[in-house]
DNA sequence: CGCACCATGTAATGCGTTACATGATTTT
DNA sequence: AAAATCATGTAACGCATTACATGGTGCG
């Protein structure tokens, strides 16, 4: 799956494993992230499977620069999973739901103050989204016009998120406000 | 942490991998989940660890039940799961977004009704997890009354999965529309 | 007749994380 | 003086999926 997060990115432009993990964090990160040291090891296995070719620019007093262009079998591997629809809710595992489904003999007011920090945290991702990530967006589109209609889906994703965002803090509120009252 | 969420159900009761199998797709599915070839392993590596005894009752003409209950080790690991707060936002990965986020030059169609069959998969989502899920919540509180505090957990994880639906549906129905209007 | 259910497990493979290693440059 | 940025990678480990293997019972 990581590699066609890759390969949509290197279909754009040609770019280091090193340069692809910092725009993954900024653009998908709240759908989708991966470590340097993981797309490394992807960006290889691609090169193996012949989906990007590489090359390097030497550099002094530093490493040399991989740079990795999408081939053509990569342009249809990426075009062909592009057209698979996806037909299922892949499960989600989310660690905090977990944890509360057998918190009930944990103590009430630990677990309030865990869940207000969670409210901080969220409210600060809901802001990122509305500002640094929007921003961001249009920042690229403006780059090139051919990019218009890249950033109404770029910003579709990010649309998802702000409303995830704004949802898990709505049920946060309620669930705060049902144990302040019923434990 | 699939190691904990066995350990939770393990102490309510005693029981054997396949039927922690079955109550996990059952009860946290939507947001938590293991294949029993995957619980089947943990549950041994959990009781080398002593946090888990195994009895084994002999069956006729089938294979031996392996029934797993808690040791006292098991029940510390997992009051001090517990208590330790869940301080960071775990990323999500979410393929239907990826996917979507390099869609630009997908089909308008395709993609249409590509989002068309999602909302009947998350519609039919939510109505299970307000209909079944619901049942089930109130069916294992009518047990035992010592569980009616833990309902009330079970039901702010099963209300999480509700908004969550809820959520998705809009921003699908949303999303439709804005593609069918500026694509 | 075939499928689902009960009940356990192994082997191969893939994906991901964490920690480690190197080392200069720029910013705070 | 310390931390972050640039730039790559390996090794060990953990977790998950898929496929395979066994084999009886009960339902439509």
């Amino acid at each position: 799956m990581l590699k066609f997060a890759l390969l949509g990115f290197i279909n754009y432009r040609p770019l280091t494993g090193y340069q692809l993990g910092q725009i993954i964090e900024r653009s998908t990160g709240y759908f989708w992230h991966a470590k340097v040291s993981q797309i490394y090891i992807t960006l290889k296995a691609m090169k193996d499977e012949g989906l990007v070719s590489v090359e390097i620019e030497p550099q002094e007093e530093r490493p040399d620069r991989n740079v990795y262009s999408i081939t053509p079998a990569g342009r249809s591997a990426l075009h062909s999973w592009l057209q698979q629809p996806v037909t299922e809710i892949k499960p989600r595992k989310d660690e905090l739901l977990l944890k509360l489904f057998f918190s009930a003999r944990v103590d009430k007011e630990l677990l309030l103050a865990q869940l207000r920090l969670l409210q901080n945290l969220h409210q600060n991702q809901l802001d990122e989204i509305q500002t640094q990530a929007a921003g961001q967006i249009s920042h690229f589109a403006s780059l090139d016009p051919h990019l218009k209609k890249d950033a109404l889906f770029w910003n579709a994703t990010r649309r998802f998120g702000e409303l995830y965002e704004e949802m898990t803090l709505q049920w946060l509120h309620e669930t705060i406000r049902l144990f302040e009252e019923e434990l």
